[in-house]
DNA sequence: CCCCGATTATGATCGCGATCATAATTCATT
DNA sequence: AATGAATTATGATCGCGATCATAATCGGGG
């Protein structure tokens, strides 16, 4: 959801660094020196929250002291490093990157909002239909280029539920299935 | 969650508006001219998102030309009305409170992320432990002002089921109720 | 081409939250 | 103080998603 973070940080001089699976990358508390790029892998935020890959990590520390939590490695993963001080430099001298920074973060704030929303519908089916609706929007036909056992976990379901949401779904007619990662709403 | 959102725009010339039940507050595709800080009510924007009272709405609008989704009253409301061109001037003629709503919205951002973890925990003592330990962070006893009714609505679950899940974790000992509306977690 | 893991299913059972019913307590308003 | 509405419960039943099991198909690497 948030892979377009980074391009508001073009011009900053960065580092990556490889994490193994169950390192932090910093712990709460820790002074909030740098916000990162997850390039690869997973990270698990405080005690559930979780970062996938291309997501920004910690940009709320950019107005913060010290991390607010534990940034710990689920997986092997790669971040890229943005010194926090380089980044606020960015920005304050470049008023409208400052801009285009709220711009993202409004649209962070809507998207989140939306799948908020998605997740009150109880009922499997009514998430599936919202969730394709969501990304679809008046397109008619729905590409997903993620696996479906991927959109499951984004969507708080199991895969089994996904299938047979979906199998339910084109039973009622209310979905066509055009081909491998295509959906259409009717 | 978002009741801080108006301090940013202290300076900026406004003018209120009462809705109605099931009034339009602005339609898909109209051009977006303002955003607005919801005073008393509650509003539908698109087909299942809702926004509260004391929540700026549309400001992902700043950025956009029109407004992506229709906003409809499902009760009474008020607003506060924010031009738009006056509120992007306000940002852009003042860096620091441009960085101020870019706090203001990583913020939110963070808020949101934690709400939509607390969301996948499907069973109701750990959603309820999940959300008393977001609000509590380090404090080891937890006031709610809002009635509990109004917590189980925010966190996805029937008023029944946050009773029981409470009088459950008092059961097991993992929370103490010292008063009306106090929680200590253990 | 073959093999093996990931993906896409489907079936059976179980647990838990939703729903409906009922009631005690608190709070607001007159 | 009285009265009605909102809040805080608790019980019974039901539906549906989670879980566990099993299998077909797809896809990539040797």
């Amino acid at each position: 959801m948030a892979e377009e973070g980074r391009r508001f940080l073009g011009g900053i001089r960065t580092r990556s660094q490889k994490l193994d699976s169950g390192e932090a990358l910093f712990r709460a508390g820790d002074e909030a020196r740098a916000i990162f790029h997850l390039e690869r892998g997973v990270l698990r935020l405080g005690s559930f929250q979780r970062a996938q890959a291309g997501e920004l990590v910690a940009e709320d520390a950019l107005f913060l002291p010290a991390y607010p939590c534990d940034a710990v490695a689920l997986s092997p993963s790669r971040i890229e490093i943005f010194p926090k001080a380089a980044v606020l430099l960015h920005l304050s001298a470049h008023p409208q990157i400052n801009m285009a920074f709220s711009a993202y973060l409004a649209g962070q704030v809507r998207a989140l909002r939306g799948r908020l929303d998605l997740m009150r519908l109880n009922r499997a089916p009514d998430r599936v239909v919202a969730y394709l609706t969501q990304l679809g929007a008046d397109k008619d036909t729905i590409r997903l280029d993620r696996p479906l056992v991927a959109v499951a976990e984004e969507i708080g379901l199991t895969h089994e539920a996904l299938y047979r949401a979906l199998a339910r779904l084109q039973r009622d007619n209310r979905l066509i299935r055009p081909g491998r990662g295509l959906f259409r709403l009717l």
